[in-house]
DNA sequence: AAGCATAATTGGAACGTTCCAATACTGTCA
DNA sequence: TGACAGTATTGGAACGTTCCAATTATGCTT
């Protein structure tokens, strides 16, 4: 049993055959004769021949690993892990494997990952880049020949493929309608200006308010971490301006519940006493209670395209970087609430 | 730029050296001369190699790629996600990378994926089996001497190690603390019968109602898959029994998220009108609205310790398999109410 | 039956690393 | 100075595959 591994070689033998004839049926050469085929099929199958994918990579020229690499911030935001799924399965039906890590938001770990995937010679990598990249981050990688697509969150300055969300038309639409139902102290929650889609999704805020002629007022704009427990922290900050907002556009989907969750902390219900919207339409934000008016990215649908402008570009490997951003849709549900006494008074 | 890639002999040269000396030094030997590895490092970092690991494994004897594989069933399920990043914690610190990808509860899938990652020379494999696994699908992989770490579904007659909470005893604290509660009618809901959880899971809830003095109504246990949607199915079905149970012990947390949502569906807010407790403790157990009462599993944690079980196996090659059992707690919260008047009767 | 095109097969070299045994350097001591 | 013990370094061979050019087998035409 510990007789080392079965190799080409001893298929080749048992089958009365030579070693480079049974790296063509491997390869599904149909150059070689259907008796023959079957013979070494036959053989692969009685031996339990396992294909050594390490040692054809590195024979190959263009090393074709049949790998890619996934990075994201963090699988537990159902964002990403849905992100991932999508991924997954298109990778997996091309034949691929993915390496899958989050960096958890550390560039440094970010590094290593890339460091370490490109050992194993990945032969593209999609990653949603964690806060505080540089586009010079992924130098190295692209001036070797790896395709790159940045996802979710955009690069400014590289030249790699990327797959955004119509991050400013979202949240023009989120802010819009918290307008229509007669918000006019609205607060902004959730990010960093270090990251771009902060400033994108901040952008379309800002320009909504504006258009309704309505100052746009800083203390509104509140950084905090994009997650459940950021979304708390913010709406605590919110909720202690002097002048109070009624509303608020969140970063995403994980910042919204928090902020759901701090106001019942605070007795406030949201939908009722404050209305919230996210960003992302994850999977709870369906049947959570409120359930979550957000704009909707469809994650898994991003995924899959993703994935499939990378493999395009892994194909023909004319690695001309695409920029492709994919529509979003305002999803209203009960979190936004209903239209407030505000508007009726203007009315 | 196209220059194929920079390989050990391109640095020898420039540092003026053997390939065999760039070797020793890309492998930390402590028998080269200071000065030398200097003079090696340098032209590593002026040249901007990277390693070829899988050239480095191809040579090298029992195959230690630095890779190992995950199978999960479902990532956006957050039992998953979770134990995955505790898994990639550890895996990423041994300087490890990670295959992860999930089967969606699909067998024909999860051997696909099995032998995709089995050409590509894993080093270990953390899997979860699919609903239906057989302990002869794994046979192949550990007569091969891959090591092998079945973790959360048991799999009965595999020889692999296998790392299992505490199911019986789960159900049994939950099964007990809605007695206490003075409820009689308790249903269990989710899963399927030819997964080992549900025996194990479905074992305690016997035995607590069993202890209390009260018949087993199979009625009331009920099959469904192991989702948010799958308890949404089971909740409408439970409520459809003649003689209505007014608590339930669910699968998993998944389950009772969709019970939860069943319930409110049908104007009964669960842990005022029924009682509901879960299974795993995810993230959002502690958040959701009600907090859901539920056996705490730490999956995080669960991740964490497979991921050193299969380490150890790895190093130690004596491939004994190891049978580990994780403490559960039973964390009381909201979703199971109070007591109900059922109780005061009796008293 | 010879010639020829085409189909089927094959032997080595190569991919980038590690391993092993062997060699080349040190310096020390008699 | 020559022998000796380390210490540092080195050339191949090997890992399991694919590629290429070359060979052999096959069938068809005249």
């Amino acid at each position: 049993m510990a007789e080392g591994r079965v190799t080409v070689i001893d298929i080749a033998r048992a089958a009365g055959v030579s070693k480079s004839t049974v790296s063509l049926v491997l390869q599904g050469s149909s150059s070689v004769k259907e008796e023959t085929r079957n013979r070494i099929n036959a053989a692969i199958r009685d031996l339990g021949y396992v294909y050594n994918r390490g040692a054809a990579t590195l024979r190959q020229t263009g090393s074709r690993s049949k790998i890619i690499g996934v990075i994201v911030n963090d699988l537990t935001n159902s964002f990403f892990a849905e992100l991932a799924v999508g991924i997954d399965m298109v990778v997996q039906s091309a034949g691929y494997v993915q390496f899958l890590s989050s960096c958890a938001e550390n560039p440094d770990r970010q590094q290593e990952l890339i460091g370490s995937m490109r050992e194993h010679g990945i032969s593209g990598l999609i990653i949603c880049p964690a806060r505080g990249t540089q586009a010079s981050d992924f130098k190295a990688l692209e001036s070797s020949g790896i395709p790159v697509v940045v996802a979710v969150r955009n690069l400014p300055g590289t030249k790699a493929s990327t797959l955004m969300s119509a991050n400013a038309v979202g949240t023009r639409a989120a802010t819009q309608h918290l307008l229509s139902l007669g918000h006019r102290r609205i607060a902004f929650l959730g990010g960093f200006s270090d990251m771009a889609v902060f400033d994108e999704r901040t952008g379309g805020y800002r320009d909504a308010l504006r258009e309704a002629g309505i100052q746009v007022d800083d203390e509104l704009v509140i950084n905090a971490p994009s997650s459940r427990a950021g979304g708390v922290e913010a709406i605590g900050r919110a909720l202690a301006v002097a002048e109070r907002p009624t509303a608020a556009v969140c970063l995403n989907d994980a910042v919204a519940f928090g902020v759901c969750d701090g106001l019942r902390a605070r007795r406030l219900e949201p939908g009722a006493d404050f209305a919230v919207v996210g960003f992302d339409d994850v999977i709870e934000a369906k049947t959570a209670v409120p359930a979550l008016t957000t704009v909707s990215v469809d994650p898994q649908g991003m995924g899959r395209r993703a994935a499939t402008l990378l493999l395009k570009q892994i194909n023909s490997n004319s690695s001309e970087g695409e920029a492709v951003t994919t529509a979003v849709r305002l999803v209203v549900r009960e979190s936004s609430g209903k239209a407030i006494n505000v508007r009726q008074e203007m009315a």
